[in-house]
DNA sequence: ACCCAGGGTCATA
DNA sequence: TATGACCATGGG
């Protein structure tokens, strides 16, 4: 089977095996608070970007103009459970700053992804892959983010350039094979992502829920190294 | 009492 | 280019 095939076949299993479990992404979620989540989980277990996100909204804060009224103390004791909440508090005010360069939230989004890519990689505190989340999942354009998991999964199961292989050789290896579409590149970094939430952690050395291990409900042949 | 999490920046060589 | 320290809370 060529990459392309079983790239696309990975995804189908995937896709399926989700179906059912439910969808847990942001696919009609608010773009700032896709922005802000994903400047929330950099380094972060999920559930403690929630618990940061729950108290924004309820302080009213989950729009750029209410957050930016807030002073650094007040920002800082709501993002506090999401960890590193200085740097966190300084990553929003940055970002809220080019925003605010642009004229608004709307404007930047509205950049072309090349120039909007460009722009967020400017931005102290978003990097590689918040700048590709906030393309695809705020902005809704065309990007394929690389995460951790990714490159954990996808090196398990012998394909890719190499577990730490270069961000941009990553990315590269996805797109290269995957036909460019915004849902598709969207769904499948989403895909990768809830499942090792579930079951590819570090101190999991094996999945012990698919194929790669004996005993996995989730067989499929997308998954076996042959 | 560890180890880790959907990274990124900065200093150093 | 590539490694290492640092950020910091909450769950396993």
């Amino acid at each position: 089977m060529s990459q392309a095939a079983r790239l696309l076949a990975i995804y189908r299993e995937l896709e399926a095996m989700h179906a059912w479990r439910g969808w847990h992404w942001w696919p009609d979620a608010d773009p700032f608070e896709v922005i802000v989540g994903s400047i929330l989980v950099q380094n972060t277990a999920w559930s403690n970007v929630e618990r940061a996100l729950d108290r924004l909204r309820a302080a009213d804060a989950l729009n750029p103009n209410a957050m930016r009224a807030l002073d650094d103390a007040k920002l800082e004791e709501l993002v506090r459970p999401s960890g590193q909440y200085r740097q966190k508090t300084k990553k929003l005010r940055a970002f809220l700053a080019v925003a605010d360069a642009h004229g608004s939230l709307e404007n930047l989004l509205a950049l072309d992804p090349a120039t909007l890519r460009r722009t967020l990689l400017e931005t102290w505190g978003i990097g590689e892959e918040t700048a590709d989340c906030i393309v695809v999942y705020a902005a809704r354009q065309p990007a394929f983010a690389i995460d951790a998991y990714t490159r954990r999964i996808f090196s398990r199961l012998g394909l890719g350039p190499g577990e730490n292989a270069s961000y941009g050789a990553w990315q590269q290896y996805f797109v290269g094979h995957i036909a460019e579409d915004r849902d598709t590149w969207a769904r499948y970094h989403a895909l990768i992502v809830m499942h090792a939430k579930h079951i590819c952690r570090k101190q999991r050395p094996l999945c012990g829920e698919c194929s790669l291990a004996p005993g996995c409900g989730w067989a499929g042949t997308a998954w076996a190294s042959t």
